[in-house]
DNA sequence: TAGATTGTTAATCGATTAACAATC
DNA sequence: TAGATTGTTAATCGATTAACAATC
């Protein structure tokens, strides 16, 4: 169960956000063949998949959709709830603390970090915004593993840093910089520039 | 020089972001070495994803980054503004209209759209919020091909459908859910709660 | 039991890496 | 010229698809 390679991971809460339709549409269970259809991916691919990560259909029968569900929910490991920080409560970190399909899937936002004086005291969507010069203090004062690095750019790495030797072990990176971490922290990142730059190529480059 | 594959498409903003440092840095050729260094890539796969979207370099010398650069930029086609509308004033709209290196990078909003009373009419960071009823008049009226659906989930594939009928090309999806779309338009998805769930797998399953 | 569908092995496909002659 | 480095072909690696025996 264990190496379950990137191509796997990146299906992973698709899979979840699919059967957790599934399970509010009332189906029991699904064969590897219709789910594949649901999710644009083959009948193969999808045992091959299930198998990877230790889920357990039935010959004839299919797959058990709410089982897969929680198999799937505690590898992921949103089973209970993660806390999380933010910094910088500019747009983005503004919006993802507004963003409440987060809360559904089992994170919370304790705190935001800024520098602009402004900011600092006030919260947003009840979530307060501490200065940036409390984020060790806060860090090890607080239960928190996730931190989102929602500051401008030329800030990232140092703040990175700063969340590194304060134990944090994931970065949701917003960022348009590739953080230097070490390999004991995870990092995802979403350039949101790159994404649209990827749009923008395939209108251009459409037959 | 066409059909150029998903993984290299992937990679192409990832090229434009560092050749554009390395311009501003002064550095003014590198070599497919060095550049993968940078972008954390063999050298061989440099060469190769150099070749197949047509740039050329110079035995013994390397890549010219401003040439380069200014290749990139073209066939991903930010040579020229490129106008775009955003559906959904919320959270997410919100941000996008608000972040500022989409305009460095040749993205222009023209228009938000909402349902909500309250925000139709007003304008957030200069941009009016228009109401979803006149989205096919606006579209009719406007050079627009791209837009970007931030509204909820339940309302974005008939606001795509709209968008689809009045001549959109590009579609940005913030929605947590997979739009069905003629071959004619393409689509890049932001699935944040996936990308947020990626991030926490990989958290609990760290060696 | 018969039909459906999994689990798993083998085959294929595509992407990445290695190698090296060409050449600046 | 000699050294560096590309462009490109071949080798490898990994992911996807196909096939089919096992079995519910």
């Amino acid at each position: 169960m264990n190496n379950i390679s990137d191509a796997v991971i990146k299906r992973l809460p698709s899979y979840y956000r699919h059967l957790e339709k599934m399970l509010k549409e009332g189906i029991t269970h699904i064969s590897s063949y219709d789910l594949g259809k649901r999710m644009g991916l083959t009948p193969s691919q999808i045992r091959q998949d299930i198998n990877i990560f230790g889920g357990a259909g039935r010959q004839g029968y299919g797959y058990p959709v709410q089982d897969l569900l929680e198999h799937i929910a505690k590898i992921i490991g949103i089973t209970k709830t993660q806390n999380m920080i933010i910094i910088g409560a500019g747009n983005i970190g503004g919006a993802i603390v507004g963003y409440s399909s987060f809360i559904d899937s089992g994170f919370k936002t304790l705190a935001m970090f800024d520098v602009s004086e402004e900011k600092i005291g006030k919260k947003i969507k009840g979530v307060i915004v501490e200065p940036v010069s409390k984020l060790g203090e806060f860090l090890n004062n607080n239960d928190v593993k996730i931190a989102v690095i929602a500051c401008p750019e030329n800030q990232a790495q140092s703040i990175a840093d700063i969340l590194v030797s304060n134990n944090i072990k994931a970065i949701w990176n917003f960022a348009p910089i590739d953080l230097i971490l070490p390999d004991s922290v995870v990092c995802v990142n979403v350039h949101l520039s790159e994404s649209l730059q990827q749009l923008s190529f395939r209108l251009n480059n459409l037959i």
